[in-house]
DNA sequence: CTAGTTCTTAAAGCGCACTTTAAGTCAAGC
DNA sequence: GCTTGACTTAAAGTGCGCTTTAAGAACTAG
């Protein structure tokens, strides 16, 4: 398959699987008078990057999934470290948006005509940090 | 007082300071020998930039906030509607977290011993999109 | 054969909120 | 007067994950 049927079967677009390939996300492409070849194996590879995507991972963890030190492991194991890794971040930002929230409830109780008499009242109440 | 010293009152740098003033969310300071100098007004502004920036808002949606149309509106009319988009807008940021940890949760339970049978299976059951 | 589409690369661009840098000016203490 | 530290500016850099661009080569249909 050359990559711009790889890319429409994948749903994803070609200047991305350039960049996975070029940052050494999925491994360089066989070649045919310059042009990326694939086999089908390729979209799984892609369908797990996508997945991973989805899932909140970033480039450098997702590379590090593919790549990571100790390959002997099975993948599964290696997921799962790093999955529970990322669950645990994702709660702290959660936690860290619903502070947010809450700053903004509170917020809207205000009743100041000028935005300075805001600021009087958040430096008064030195709550804010 | 000197950009330094509202800036360690404040406690942000002096060129978020600088920056803010350059994208006009803070007014032009008054310049003494090329020097900007500030009365204590700019600590309440700063508060509430502060505070806006802490409950989620971007630069834009604070400029918007101190120089938005209808100023003749008192500040927390003008507050209240943006928080109440802002806190819509976090509750949908919560969702989709929420929805990652469901996917990492769920690929939790794999086993796959290579991260290409992983790729199979996402792409037979096509419910991950 | 030719036109039109798809592919190639390196490099630059984007959005966001600043920070850093460089080269120079101003202020303050001794 | 001199040094040191704080200040000035415009422009470039940062991190992330790509996308876009430009200029050219290869493939495909007719």
């Amino acid at each position: 398959m050359k990559i711009g049927e790889v890319a429409r079967k994948a749903g994803v677009r070609t200047s991305s699987i350039r960049f996975y390939e070029k940052t050494g996300v999925l491994p360089p492409a066989v070649r045919q008078n310059g042009q990326r070849r694939y086999a089908a194996e390729a979209l799984l590879q892609l369908a797990v990057v996508e997945f991973a995507r989805k899932a909140g991972f970033t480039i450098a963890e997702i590379k590090l999934l593919f790549h990571g030190f100790r390959k002997s492991a099975p993948a599964s194991a290696r997921w799962r470290r790093l999955a529970q890794k990322k669950y645990t971040e994702i709660d702290i930002q959660i936690a860290r948006l619903k502070d947010m929230q809450k700053l903004l409830k509170k917020s809207m109780r205000c009743h100041c005509t000028k935005l300075d008499d805001c600021g009087r009242i958040l430096l008064s109440h030195r709550e804010n940090r």
